[in-house]
DNA sequence: TTACATTTGTGTACAAAATACACATTCTTT
DNA sequence: AAAGAATGTGTATTTTGTACACAAATGTAA
């Protein structure tokens, strides 16, 4: 390994052991991982909370987070906390956004950064044993811990972006959704009301949707019509709106 | 400060002095950010990059990028690396994605947080003093020292996705523009060729652009007509595109 | 069994936005 | 004065979004 330090320009090539004395002696942070997990149930959107564990803290809501394992990276380690929290492993993850305020953990310097999971509550049910974990209303949060409400905002609003571009929202639903769940969803997402025949209008043109020739049973009214969505078609299909709009 | 050890379901309640030992004892990393520094220039979309000082990458290009200081948030942190660069600070600055993967640093494991910043390059000379700091055609990156080029490409199209939905791109132009250099931006950035009438009357039709009743110089042919855009007319209004579509 | 409540399923008319496309004008250069 | 190059403008067509109403299917309660 080349260490001669050599003057270019008023740089310096650096070699490994300059970096590593660098960074081992200034500055290192804990860094750890908080996951916003969504779900859906009862025509309601829901997420995924524990009480924090943190004396100070005692008795408001928390996301579910850890730090990070030395041999661990990012993605990996959210996939850990869902699958040690709720026990699935197949679920839609995304990385939404990194926090690092100096003093955002009362104990010392902790950089967290925060991932939006969305699962299906049909498959899975969560065995609560620690810290109180519960589903929450979205709308029913108010404080949290440390800046977890920032963080939950922060995803809540993302969670609305990417549902409005990409069929995210259907790995919150039964595999097999009536219409009328679908809306309900993007009504519960979104906060708004949408025309019921303009919905289903524009589902059927975008023609992602497979009719399963079934229908509900169970509801007190008449039943709808059973789809599931075309998730190969979709991945084929040449996207995407490119227009400019702001 | 409560101590005590309780037990409240199987979870427990943990002090600060719990917390301080967890995150001491375990890992922690060094923490960078890297900067992708786009600018306008000649009718190409340009990023501003270094050479490595790293032997390893040694004549590899790299972005800019420092290690986040101890008492230093994230964005702070951006902003600092962008001052110490380009001598500016009153410029769109965003973050993109957070970097973790165990190995992508060759010396420790260093977890980098991506900002993406658009700077005018008349604005402001850079002075070129140490590694070769340049302005890079961004379709001619093909490889960069670390993860580097993939932090690039993540950037890049977050870029393009970004400027459909935000008016970004006037920050990379002078205060007042042709219709012309506005086209070509946008041409550049989402690498498309544009209608030019229909590119008018979108731009008329959002009603954002002040015309400045004066026009170019020092062009080889027709002069157009110079605008700016009206930033508190933007922020006024109540934006913005609703539908869904995938 | 009948009437009622509830929800499904469908179509049309109108408005707004995106797209395709051509020609006269202004200025510079030779 | 002519040629070259880019500005500035309008219209017809297509596509997309929005508003809106009524008949049919099922479960429930009288």
């Amino acid at each position: 390994m080349e260490e001669t330090m050599l003057k270019k320009g008023q740089g310096k090539i650096k070699t490994f052991k300059t970096i590593q004395s660098e960074v081992e002696s200034t500055n290192k942070v804990a860094l750890s991982v908080d996951c916003v997990i969504f779900g859906f149930d009862e025509n309601k959107l829901k997420v995924l909370l524990i009480r924090s564990d943190l004396a100070k803290y005692q008795d408001q809501l928390s996301l579910l987070g850890d730090l990070v394992l030395p041999d661990e990276g990012l993605d990996e380690a959210a996939y850990r906390i869902l699958k040690q929290r709720t026990g699935l492993s197949d679920v839609y993850l995304e990385q939404v956004h990194t926090f690092g305020e100096v003093n955002r953990h009362p104990a010392s310097r902790v950089v967290t950064v925060a991932y939006c999971s969305l699962i299906n509550v049909q498959h899975h049910k969560i065995k609560i044993l620690d810290n109180e974990l519960h589903w929450h209303d979205v709308d029913s949060i108010n404080q949290m811990a440390f800046d977890h409400k920032k963080i939950f905002d922060t995803s809540y609003i993302q969670l609305q972006k990417r549902v409005r571009e990409h069929p995210l929202g259907f790995s919150l639903l039964p595999n097999k959704f009536s219409l009328r769940e679908l809306q309900n969803l993007y009504e519960a997402i979104l906060n708004v009301k949408l025309d019921r025949r303009n919905f289903r209008k524009k589902f059927f043109s975008m023609d992602f949707l497979v009719d399963l020739d079934e229908i509900e049973t169970d509801v007190p009214h008449r039943p709808g019509r059973l789809y599931k969505f075309d998730y190969d078609k979709f991945e084929r299909s040449t996207k995407k709106w490119a227009g400019i709009a702001f």
